[in-house]
DNA sequence: CGTAATAGTTCATTCGTACAACAAATGCGG
DNA sequence: CCGCATTTGTTGTACGAATGAACTATTACG
């Protein structure tokens, strides 16, 4: 099952007849003749976009089962809409008509990537090849800031880039805001964001970004959602636990390329698991969370370096004395609990984990052994993110551009 | 979204075309006009199924959204069918032609329950409607059994039961054996079932049922499915994470009315999830897990009973001693890493947890405020189970006739 | 008893896909 | 160099399913 749910908008179905009934069915509504049309649009759509190499009208009716008529219409229909690209006929040598190659269409339809996180600003624009068309990452220190004042600056930031790609004949889709912290995507409120000191607020109307729909997600969300593009050699896992580790340690879950949010969006606390009840006192009040062992602060101090240590000097450290680092034993201790409990078998370890997975992995990969009950019989994966730096703009931007594809029908 | 997965069959549609046009799409296969009727005609039943009170022809029309006409003709196929009954017209105070009442058809296509746990076979018939149409279950001592002379009874009073039935001119759909240890439902294989001392088989074949569609899954997952139904008085919530305890401690996350199975149903190990790593062995290997502070035989020993005594005995200490289990603040803790991670806001107690919640809910409720880094902008529940003794028999049935209301269409 | 109201049915219309025939464009063998 | 097989893409007809409007059936109410 690969239906596109769009972040933080479930499909519930209200229908009120007359007084006596009234009555709410979730799941699709009623199918009709022009569903039939839309449901068909997103196949060909997503046959065209989501295929290595470029497909044929031919090939799409082959890989969707349509009808080579039907499909003809449909991409017919996407290419005048602006989504979709003939390449010129490739006389390939095979007898045959040549085949006219179709591929996404480049600087069409783009999707905005937004973040606010503690050391800098971003806004990246993706186009519906995977491109980024432009960008603006602005550092800056955001540790206790103002919301209204930040997210303000953010907003035009935004609305700059936006204008220029929009100047050049692109549409904006639609953007989503990347926080770090709990966030219900659904109702668009932050409730806390610890590392901002943010707590209580909408940040959308903030942003002073007007029509434009712009949705929220927490920024190791949409991280997880980067990696589903894979890198240029390692194709990307369908289903995959991701974490997120930084000054606090945030994970996603991805199962079958599609976000798990839990009922509000708040999953992914991996950093207030338990590794021991004896162990020191949280920030979030509880005893021996994993973000006590293998936060940055933690694992910097633990280094014997000042906890607001550039990531680079723990690293030229590790690197030269040749020791593992303690936070990976409890690290594949709260990750075992959470194989445990999810039974995904691979984990991506994103932020500060990318960088130092070296010398983690040993003794997170030994813990998992240990403590996986399913280990046996599974062959468990740790990798490190293939993203790249601000991986959350370039997932929130991809998660516009899948709310597209999931409805090409919308922009015909 | 609420279209239901049925247990381990996935829909990825594989299309083959000419040689070099090889493509495989997840997701639902090209739509055509008889997806449309299919689809509605599961919309129809659905909300012929799942509504408190019986609706009329109207009434569906009303609460889908099709129209009258189009309700009329698709009623018209599942009363055919037999799955649906039409109730006398009820003339009730009120103008108008008389609605006629629809209703599930009763004893006519029935899911059949199989389980094999530590101390009983069991065997449960369910229709339409949910009532349980036959049952049998069988005491026993099943700890370090043979598969081949286990499985093979259960098939025979399942076929003795399913032969009952069926003579009753009831239809069989199905059905489901739950297992107490890890079982990849797409597969069918058991890998390994500690408390029954059983490990890699195929139990399918053992039962000897022969053309009948019997899926297997984990114990504690159909349990979860059992709550769905709700209880005489309490509706159930639509996602919650449910803890079956026994000897061993499993659990199942629903979400919006659907299992979530992780990649191989091997999820909801919570057993094994850290308690405290300076903890007690496990036989796991691991330490400090969960069973070895609210495992059945911990919680006996614990209370200075032998630790296979009856779960009885410890329910009549604890009433009369006034003192709370010790093993609530582990359970608390393991279930706060379960919420932090999932987010999900329902807990649902099960096996010998419910009985024993009295002794548990302060501990668990604190440890859970405690912990759970959502739990000021949540109403964290914990509550009882509602489904019953052998719940896991109810939700196979359960199971097998949501598969049939998914897809109506495979019997008109 | 007539009228309003509600439930259910009948039928022409509309829309989207399928199938088959056809047109277009190429490779290849003689 | 030409005819033929081959593959792509298009055109036109047929079919299936939902719709809305009109119609019938059955009740309550004044």
């Amino acid at each position: 099952m690969n239906y596109y749910v769009s972040l933080g908008y479930s499909q519930g179905v209200t229908t009120t007849g007359t007084a006596r009934e009234t009555t709410t069915l979730t799941g699709p509504g009623a199918a009709r003749q022009h569903t039939l049309r839309e449901r068909n649009l997103e196949l060909v759509a997503r046959a065209v976009f989501e295929v290595p190499e470029p497909l044929s009208r031919a090939g799409v009716a082959a890989a969707t089962g349509l009808a080579r008529a039907t499909v003809s219409t449909l991409v017919d229909q996407l290419v005048a809409a602006g989504l979709v690209r003939e390449l010129p006929a490739v006389t390939g040598g095979r007898a045959g008509r040549p085949a006219v190659p179709l591929v996404p269409a480049p600087r069409s339809v783009v999707g905005l990537g937004l973040e606010v996180n503690v050391d800098y600003l971003g806004v990246r624009v993706l186009d519906l090849t995977g491109d980024a068309v432009a960008e603006r990452v602005v550092p800056g220190a955001f540790h206790d800031s103002d919301p209204a004042v930040v997210l303000s600056r953010l907003g035009d930031i935004a609305r700059e880039v936006s204008d220029g790609v929009a100047a050049s004949g692109m549409t904006v889709a639609g953007a989503r805001l990347a926080l770090p912290g709990l966030v219900d995507p659904r109702t668009a409120r932050l409730e806390v964001a610890p590392n901002l000191g943010w707590s209580s607020l909408e940040p959308v109307p903030l942003l002073g970004l007007g029509a434009l729909d712009v949705r929220v997600a927490n920024e190791a969300k949409l991280a997880a959602l980067a990696e589903l593009a894979g890198g240029s050699d390692v194709v990307a896992p369908d289903s995959f636990i991701f974490v997120s580790g930084d000054v606090g340690i945030g994970a996603a879950i991805v199962v079958d390329r599609e976000l798990f949010l839990g009922e509000r969006g708040w999953n992914g606390e991996i950093g207030h698991v338990v590794v021991d009840p004896s162990g020191p006192r949280c920030s979030c009040g509880a005893f021996g969370c994993l973000e006590q062992y293998a936060g940055k602060e933690a694992m910097m101090r633990a280094a014997g370096l000042p906890p607001d240590a550039p990531l680079g000097s723990l690293v030229t450290l590790l690197a030269d004395a040749d020791a593992d680092l303690p936070a990976g034993r409890a690290l594949g201790s709260a990750l075992a609990d959470f194989v445990n409990l999810f039974d995904v078998s691979t984990i991506v370890l994103g932020g500060a984990y990318t960088e130092l997975l070296p010398w983690l992995r040993a003794d997170v990969e030994a813990v998992l052994a240990d403590r996986v009950l399913a280990a046996p019989f599974v062959d468990l994966q740790v990798r490190a993110a293939q993203a790249g730096p601000q991986a959350a703009l370039t997932g929130g931007a991809r998660e516009v551009l899948q709310v597209v594809l999931a409805d090409p029908a919308a922009w015909v």
